[in-house]
DNA sequence: TATTTACTAGACCTATGAGTCTAATAAAGG
DNA sequence: CCTTTATTAGACTCATAGGTCTAGTAAATA
């Protein structure tokens, strides 16, 4: 498997360089040739790989940004934690990361760059967004269900936590510090603990 | 002054369409053939008036992009009006106008692409945003002082709206409907009125 | 009216954009 | 081992990018 392995490493090194220029420059700012040049693939590979620029971030967006988010705004289940308590836990994680509190939330970047010029990264990054609002708004019901809240729409909610998230990481680059996130993330936590018993 | 009025009138245009072209595909996505052509003016002319794209753009940022900001966020205090209700109205003089809600905040786009890349997009754009923060924190304390509110770190609550709002309306062209705009605000004039007595 | 300054016009320049093509090489499968 | 398929290599193409330049025109000032 040695060939195998060669040939994943090419995409891999790949959508590792296309990630970093696409995150720092935006779909449109991003030069495929930096790419080559920080990967050092020849253009064919590339080619071989990804029928355009376009098919390459795509693939970037499934396969490196995707993934990351999934870590950063995990919003799955623990038991015997209060959701809130969960939720703190998440906030901490993403404000330790200085990825997203530098630069801002690359998903967001990308949605807002390309989800009205294309259909395509539209429907994948609103895809992915509507599994988000899902899964942190079934976190939320569990929430309500275990009396922790009092009654709200958990949908409006979710959507809201991880809108006005996206908002202040894209404060960058004068968010440098954790601080002025975590007196984001208290707001959001107090809003919540104003729905407690 | 048939002459400056011409001079001007060409100036404008390219602002216009200029503005257009950045809103619609960021700065890195704009063309300045597609100004030129939009806007009907000659490539020397554009040249006349502006030394570069980015000197073009950075004047669409001061002549279009922030006046249109300070008419849909503007904090200023009206008289026998509760500071809610100044705020409320401001976010449904938001929801009325399908610019914002449709294609995002054209400063916070720019914003996104541009502070982390260039130092002169970043200055001028923070310093804008440092003023909303200040207009709508000087806004926040007059509640406070005429007990409207109940003490709060005027500025903290003040850039949680302005960016939570950003990031609702970073939702396009999802959100291409006003109400989920208006859910948006509820929820932040909802955390105001937990603060009021 | 003469002269200077502001603006228009667009041909032209160089660099870089994304993408193609073909030949060479490496690896896999029979 | 031989054939076939996957990958590498990079020269090449064509369009467009932003920007320069010079000549011509219009307008303001003296």
């Amino acid at each position: 498997m040695v060939k195998n392995d060669k040939k994943q490493l090419t995409r891999e090194k790949l959508l590792d360089a296309a990630f970093d220029e696409v995150y720092a420059n935006g779909y449109h700012g991003a030069s495929t040739s930096v790419i080559l040049k920080k990967s050092k693939t020849p253009k064919g590979s590339m080619y071989h790989f990804f029928p355009s620029k376009k098919d390459l971030v795509l693939a970037v967006i499934i396969e490196r940004i995707f993934p990351k988010m999934d870590y950063f705004f995990d919003f799955t289940y623990v038991k015997n934690i209060s959701i809130i308590t969960i939720l703190e836990n998440m906030f901490i994680k993403i404000s330790k990361n200085k990825l997203l509190i530098i630069n801002s939330c690359p998903m967001h970047k990308l949605m807002l760059e390309m989800a009205p010029l294309d259909s395509d990264f539209n429907s994948i990054l609103n895809k992915h967004f509507e599994e988000f609002v899902n899964n942190l708004s079934c976190l939320l019901e569990i929430g309500i269900r275990e009396n922790e809240f009092s009654n709200f729409n958990s949908k409006e909610m979710a959507k809201f936590i991880i809108t006005s998230t996206w908002g202040v990481l894209s404060l960058s680059p004068s968010l440098s510090n954790s601080n002025e996130f975590k007196t984001h993330y208290s707001f959001i936590l107090d809003i919540l603990k104003t729905k407690t018993y």
